[in-house]
DNA sequence: GACCAGGCACATC
DNA sequence: GATGTGCATGGT
């Protein structure tokens, strides 16, 4: 392990911790919620995310065996506000498939499963790609993996801390191998960067007031 | 009206 | 394995 990038990572969570947290991320009432939430929430606002969840819970939807019931086309509808909904109502009935079949619909089942092999269960699941995935190990079942998104990339790159070119992979085990595995400090570590990113790091960038401005200082790299 | 949002599956090279 | 494209609503 680089000591100067632990370093470096620690202080750059110091800075938004200070700034904005904590967050107490995941927004969702249950595991569930927050599985249903991360597939509805794939390249779309969070907001229009929100309009989708509080239509399944107006029709009492937010219910595995429930959604299993439903017809595809009336699920579609009622998570239309979150976009791609007919992808996503797709999706949904898959990952309610999963997880009837190898659970029981059992969260605490789910739960104790090891590592490796639960991630790669949930990538075989039609619509659960690595995000995804790593947003349900960590935030629903409080496994101790760095989720990692557009911004965790963008950030981070912009901030020269790891090359552009890192893909998901890449990007994943620079942080895991700079940052002790720590469910709590994930957590807020994710939802710190989603939310730094959110203010001040848009791909057509204006960084002014970032939090991380006297880290661009200090890490010699400018967030341009 | 353009741009963006807490990606993914699928086709193609 | 890398790259390109379709998917869709709602806020700024």
């Amino acid at each position: 392990m680089s000591q100067a990038y632990e370093k470096l990572l620690l202080e750059a969570y110091r800075l938004m911790l200070a700034a904005f947290g904590p967050l107490n991320w995941w927004p969702g009432d249950s595991p569930w919620e927050v599985m249903v939430g991360a597939i509805l929430t794939q390249n779309t606002a969070w907001s229009n995310v929100e309009k989708a969840i509080i239509n399944l819970k107006v029709h009492d939807m937010l219910d595995v065996s429930k959604m299993a019931a439903t017809p595809i086309e009336q699920l579609a509808q009622l998570i239309r506000p979150s976009g791609y909904y007919k992808q996503k109502a797709k999706k949904l009935k898959a990952l309610v498939s999963f997880f009837q079949r190898e659970y029981g619909c059992d969260i605490d089942k789910m739960r104790k499963e090891e590592l490796p092999g639960l991630r790669d269960k949930l990538l075989g699941v039609h619509g659960i790609g690595p995000e995804t995935a790593d947003s349900i190990l960590l935030y629903a079942l409080d496994k101790p993996v760095f989720v990692v998104d557009a911004y965790t990339k963008r950030i981070s790159s912009r901030h020269g801390i790891i090359p552009e070119s890192y893909n998901y992979y890449q990007t994943q085990e620079f942080f895991e191998m700079h940052i002790v595995p720590d469910v709590a400090l994930y957590n807020e570590y994710h939802a710190l960067i989603v939310y730094t990113g959110k203010e001040f790091c848009r791909p057509k960038p204006r960084c002014t007031g970032c939090p991380l401005e006297r880290f661009n200082a200090e890490g010699g790299a400018k967030c341009t």
